[in-house]
RNA sequence: GGCCCCUUCGUCUAGCGGUUUAGGACAUCAGGUUCUCAUCCUGAAGAUCGCGGGUUCGAAUCCCGCAGGGGUCACCA
């Protein structure tokens, strides 16, 4: 039998940001598409006028795009395509699987509050009208459901079953004259040959509804997966923008990589069976199994997510990472080249966990930060040595700095010839002189640092220092 | 409440009847790398595999109960 290629959807509702659970779905769907060499389309399941949110579509579209998901097709909006709905919906009432809901709204309220009091689950069908009218367009048209035993086969959950309470006459077509997303994703999959529905956990429940429909309309069953969901930090609930958890864009702000924003969703709930933590986008492509997504819920966990952008990070070349890293430079580096940035990038590498923390890392690269004393008092060590002795040393230090050409090499050899003159630890000398020419908390190995920082930046700090602690 | 799904270190997970004294990674802690931060290396701690029954010579792995969590029961998706 030839294997027909894949085509995935994902299609998402414009009601809201796009959080990583919706990522997750969209990026599993997009791997399945490329693996098999088809195609990946957009649609934006905007049948509900009243919950779309202005511009929710577009940032959709620009959350897959920042992480490289690209779609062959759309996005498609389902509100284009309210004919073809119509010419599917007529099919079902001819074949008498449909029929017009002569209920008013607050009747079938009364129905569900019943229900609700006896404890049970609300069924439609229950109060299904023996005669109902023919259908005009002005009320909800419903399916006719007939409930059974069914079981089908959930690519991610296995093998799966539920009996006839789980089926109902649900709505096809609102009193608005849109469709459910019940009904339209339906007609959609199928118009669109999708050959693979990937979508959350939240509507594994109507699957057998689903299923019922795709036998009234006589269509095949796509494959079906259901991703289970992301989970907040701390609790047990669904991830949502309530638990602080931020969106992609946010992330991709903050100076995240695509990549890395990929390979931590994908394996949040999928790995390939090795003990490897790391993927890049080619080996998920080639590694994706949706056979070997877990079935349980994962927790977002951004420590995790930090150390694999760190990781990302520190593997790039220097000049790729230098490029990306452009916009989020402190602003006094404007008046410094590309070489002497490119040289403090070198340095910060493999510090650096997300760019936004380029600033905070570098700053004293670029601007004498103000001597702040509180680092040399604040330090055991430094401060048993009185700033009689501290003086001496820094002296000692500008005198042999200033015979250094400082090469790292060079410098490094008099920063250990000092240690012999001095008979200091380089605990006590090298923190000293590290304090003295930064005022940084923390900063890159002392002769790299110096030596980006050149002769006369070092030679003058160090005298200003001086002067400070005299 | 009915139905459905889920349950292995704090977190992400490996595991698909015996090679397991349950492996890896993040986080944590300790040590090392001529100073700080980070990287890197080494090590430590951390899971009676939700609980209770079975089946089996043998179970995290199979079966049955129970509990907990989640989803769903909309003219929302």
């Amino acid at each position: 039998m030839p294997k027909t290629a894949p085509r995935t959807r994902f299609a998402p509702s414009p009601t809201g940001y796009l959080h990583v659970g919706g990522i997750r779905t969209a990026l599993f769907a997009w791997l399945v598409a490329r693996q098999g060499g088809g195609q990946f389309i957009l649609r934006l399941e905007d049948t509900d006028q009243a919950r779309e949110v202005e511009g929710a579509g577009q940032h959709i579209v620009d959350s897959l795009k920042a992480l490289g998901i690209d779609f062959d097709e759309g996005p498609i909006r389902q509100s284009a395509n309210l004919a073809i709905y119509k010419k599917y919906a007529q099919k079902l009432i001819d074949s008498g699987r449909a029929y017009a809901d002569p209920y008013t709204a607050p009747e079938v309220q009364a129905f569900r509050e019943q229900a609700q009091k006896d404890k049970k689950p609300f069924l439609y069908r229950n109060h299904r009208p023996t005669n109902p009218p023919v259908w005009d367009g002005s009320t909800p048209l419903r399916f006719k459901a007939d409930p059974q035993d069914r079981s089908w086969h959930d690519a991610v959950m296995g093998d799966l079953q539920a009996g006839p309470e789980a089926q109902d006459d649900f709505i096809l077509i609102k009193s608005d004259g849109y469709p459910t997303y019940n009904f339209a994703h339906i007609v959609d999959d199928a118009e669109m040959k999708i050959t693979h529905v990937i979508r959350g956990q939240e509507f594994l429940a109507s699957t057998p509804n689903y299923i019922a429909l795709y036998e009234a309309l006589g269509l095949s069953q796509p494959i079906l997966a259901t991703m289970p969901h992301i989970l907040g930090p701390d609790g047990n609930k669904k991830l949502s923008k309530r638990d602080g958890a931020k969106d992609v864009l946010d992330y991709i702000r903050d100076g995240y990589l695509p990549e890395a924003l990929v390979s931590f969703i994908a394996t949040l709930g999928w790995n390939d069976g090795t003990e490897q933590e790391v993927f890049t986008v080619k080996e998920l492509i080639q590694k994706f199994d949706l056979s070997r997504v877990g079935r349980s819920g994962a927790r977002f966990d951004e420590q995790r997510l930090l150390w694999v952008n760190g990781s990302f990070i520190r593997n790039m070349p220097l000049d790729e990472l230098y490029q990306k890293v452009t916009a989020f430079w402190p602003a006094e580096a404007k008046d410094h080249g590309d070489n002497y940035k490119k040289a403090v990038l070198g340095l910060t590498q493999e510090r650096l966990k997300y760019f936004a923390e380029l600033p905070a890392l570098t700053s004293f690269f670029f601007n004498d930060l103000p001597v702040n004393l509180e680092l040399i008092d604040n330090n055991k060590q430094l401060k048993k040595l009185g700033r009689a002795q501290q003086i001496e040393l820094l002296q000692k230090a500008q005198a042999s700095l200033e015979s250094s050409d400082f090469s790292v090499d060079d410098l490094q050899a008099k920063l250990n010839h000092l240690l012999e003159e001095t008979g200091q630890k380089p605990g006590i000398l090298f923190s000293l002189i590290r304090i003295a020419t930064t005022w940084a908390p923390a900063s890159p190995g002392l002769a790299d640092t110096l030596h980006v920082l050149g002769k006369e930046a070092t030679l003058a700090r160090l005298k200003s220092s001086l002067s400070a602690l005299l």
